[in-house]
DNA sequence: AGTGGGTCATTAAGATGTTAATGATTCATA
DNA sequence: TATGAATCATTAACATCTTAATGACCCACT
């Protein structure tokens, strides 16, 4: 086709990357009735008791607009809360309930398996260069959220 | 952070190294009113007289149902327009109107400068070896099968 | 104490993604 | 030749993205 340059530029190469790996792990997902990004913010929620909902959003790299709408729906089914912060009433905190951490722990045994299937379907030598590739990438901007922190009031 | 290990998966990669890369591209398309989807069918139209409707999804990797409202915006703004078939009437044939080639003309400068500056800002060999590697992962489609079997059980 | 600038989560509005289903058309085959 | 299966674009319903704006709140300074 003649479109060879643009389908291999670098925005339609990750693009195409992600279309190849990512409906694997949707299926599991909506199997448990969880989308993309509602199991994103649990598999984080895993690892934080509690997370500032900016934090959350860059970690999860979640837009803050539509995290809001994303935390709204997993509280909506008991999975998480928020808590506002009493030292500065502008921030809210996000953890997980014993509802989302159970929810989790069913879900993330099949989604190891299907990442360390993928990941096995890579050379080991290739898989670290191609990581270190995209972080050299992805950290060449992420400069301005460099400064702000987890900070545990 | 705890969540190293979620925030070096390939998707978050995948999806890091999007975010850091696509803000500048996104800002041209704009100021020229377009869309990141919008710019992508004006770009592959403008090597395609005529392109079916289904291989425009398939090369811009937009799903069909999204690009059905793709065109619908740039058919109202007489950018493309829909040719239905005659052999086929189930198929539909979309093209550039001479409004729309000249816009591309107009704005594909800028893209270009922008991605020249992007590839500059990497060493020669690493990005032949990324895109090698993403064109891997890319070709290989995955089996839904496998994610409905572990599900399962 | 009061004011203005900055931060934070949220809302708003439009466009796109995701999944399933629809209606129109074509095809294969009985 | 009829007819059920397959293909194609589209619709539907909901979730998310993108960009800009909002209101509540904090802080430094007057």
């Amino acid at each position: 086709m003649a479109t060879q340059e643009f389908s291999r530029s670098l925005p339609m190469m990750l693009y195409r990357a992600l279309d190849a790996v990512m409906p694997r792990f949707r299926a599991i997902f909506n199997k448990f009735g969880l989308t993309e990004q509602q199991w994103r913010v649990l598999r984080v929620l895993w690892e934080h008791d509690d997370i500032a909902f900016r934090d959350l959003a860059e970690v999860t790299l979640i837009p803050p607009p539509s995290l809001v709408g994303v935390i709204d729906r997993l509280a909506r089914q008991s999975l998480v809360a928020r808590r506002r912060s009493e030292s500065d009433r502008r921030k809210v905190f996000i953890h997980a309930t014993a509802k989302g951490r159970a929810l989790h722990k069913k879900v993330r045994p099949h989604v190891d398996a299907a990442y360390a299937e993928l990941r096995e379907s890579i050379d080991r030598d290739e898989w670290a260069s191609l990581l270190l590739s995209l972080d050299r990438i992805g950290s060449s901007k992420a400069v301005e959220s460099e400064a702000r922190r987890v900070v545990n009031e």
